[in-house]
DNA sequence: CTGACGGTAGACAGATCTGTCTGCTACCGT
DNA sequence: ACGGTAGCAGACAGATCTGTCTACCGTCAG
């Protein structure tokens, strides 16, 4: 319980290798073996610290939320223009889908690989309804007239922005989502 | 080899049955004995006709192309004038998002299961270069200054529009990406 | 008649998957 | 000194997966 531990815990080294592989090549596709090996843990110690392969399912789609929602404040925070504010998110994007290794976005991804009810489609519609108030907040705050209709506009161009990345354009895509977002916000904006 | 067969071949109702099953819960969860079994044929046809699993699945996703394109352009048909032409294929989609039973992209749902490379790359590839084409085409036809980049744009929205019908939205994400198409459309026409 | 052909039914091998269980080890607070 | 806790190592059960193989059946051309 020491600030630094010389080494990190079980638990964690296993939703460090779990973020790893099932981002990189599937939550279906990944058996439990590969996590425990990559993690140096113990099978045993899985399933006492998470009790079942969904539930590590779960909880790394929670740390995924959790990282970009701090990355998205984070980017954010850096400016006080509330054009920039909401313009950046998909600046962010764009260096995200230029990093090698980035494969779309994790919630799509494993909804498309396992029954979609269960733990993927609740942690996915969270993510998804966390995404659509930071952008219904942004737009208010940039003068929209209606912010919540401005919202859907943006998640449209942020989910295609991410499989465009995804399916061969890189950074570009979220570029391309970027001008159309610019040109829709001076539009609407009162 | 008649004209009118009594039954339709082993070949069809494997194919039949994969497309469904693959689309329904994703081509890696479902197993050959599941699509033999709904096909109502033997292990060794399907090994017979198709060679592998791998091949299976690449059939299964030409077969989609192949009925997404004659959706399109005969919905693009039914219009001359070239706004129109361009906006219904939004309105296609709305379409196909409002039946019971839509799961989305089976290029990108497929991708997200597989090794991205071999088959699904191919195939995925493939369809999103024909739709990158019929967007650039459409767009030149209405006067649009850079079709190219023009129609990268129609393909954010697109793909942002399937992803919000399979993740809650149904219809409404193609709406509402129609809407900002038209836009953008009326603005980029010279 | 006969032989090729397309198809059916199902056993089988070999791999891989989740989840459980048994021992053993090392540390840590009391 | 000692007991509890966390963790490691790995065998095991039971299910499921792809792909191969044998054996049999009907049809139709030559």
């Amino acid at each position: 319980m020491s600030v630094a531990s010389p080494r990190k815990s079980a638990r964690e080294r296993l939703l460090a290798a779990a973020d790893e592989l099932f981002y990189a090549e599937g939550v279906h596709s990944v058996g439990i073996d590969r996590v425990i090996e990559r993690a140096g843990v113990a099978k045993a110690s899985l399933y006492s610290a998470f009790g079942s392969k969904d539930e590590l399912i779960r909880a790394y789609l929670r740390g995924r939320h959790e990282s970009r929602r701090a990355r998205i404040l984070g980017g954010v925070s850096r400016f006080t223009d509330p054009r920039d504010r909401l313009l950046v998110v998909f600046d962010l994007l764009a260096e995200s889908a230029g990093k090698p290794g980035f494969r779309g976005c994790a919630f799509y991804n494993a909804g498309s690989e396992v029954d979609p009810s269960g733990v993927v489609r609740e942690e996915a519609d969270h993510n998804r309804d966390w995404t659509r108030s930071l952008f219904a907040e942004l737009a208010r705050d940039a003068g929209v007239a209606d912010p919540a209709e401005f919202a859907e506009e943006m998640i449209v161009l942020y989910d295609g922005a991410i499989v465009g990345a995804r399916q061969g354009r890189g950074p570009l895509a979220a570029i391309t989502a970027r001008a159309m977002a610019a040109v829709l916000l001076d539009a609407a904006r009162r």
